[in-house]
DNA sequence: CGCTTTTGACCAGCGC
DNA sequence: GCGCTGGTCAAAAGCG
């Protein structure tokens, strides 16, 4: 990766990786998304959309990617990645949408034990997490939770 | 030298 | 019971 140019068009909903982390979910509406909810059983899950160029996010912290798998949703393929800092399990999973080839649907699972390299740098106050910088317009994040049903 | 990336195969879970 | 999809791991190669 080493590539930090990123259209911040739109911006993770940061609340939710506090820890509370109670999904994103529009709630109501999607009946068959019940399902879905329980598989995931892993508090900490988001997902949004971003408008970039590149599907490699750079929020602060140092992504592994671990793997890469052609999905029937999407024409794109999806790819894995986890966080290499030691002792965060962290996943994050990135695909292009599948109407907007122009935006990626980047969801994260699980929350951050440590802050980012990047954000140390900028927030040395011990922060536990911080959000990235630049706050964009929450227009185009938007919870995926409908997108994953 | 260390770390990251890449591809393939394997496994598990769920649905029909 | 079978098939399919999604997800993860592992080994090797390349690059900085």
């Amino acid at each position: 990766m080493t590539n930090r140019l990123f259209d911040y068009s739109a911006t993770a909903p940061a609340p939710a990786f506090a820890g509370a982390g109670d999904e994103y979910h529009d709630n109501d509406n999607s009946v068959s998304c019940e399902s879905e909810e329980k598989r995931a059983r892993v508090n900490g899950r988001i997902g949004f959309r971003t408008r970039s160029e590149i599907e490699i996010l750079d929020d602060g912290f140092k992504w592994r990617k671990y793997g890469k798998k052609a999905v029937k949703n999407s024409p794109n393929p999806r790819n894995y990645y986890r966080c290499s800092s030691e002792g965060c399990n962290v996943k994050k999973r990135v695909e292009r949408d599948r109407d907007d080839h122009r935006y990626v649907i980047t969801t994260y699972d699980g929350v951050h034990n440590h802050a980012s390299p990047a954000a140390a740098l900028q927030y040395p106050s011990g922060g536990y997490y911080s959000p990235p910088r630049s706050a964009g317009s929450p227009a185009d994040a938007y919870s995926a939770g409908s997108l994953l049903c």
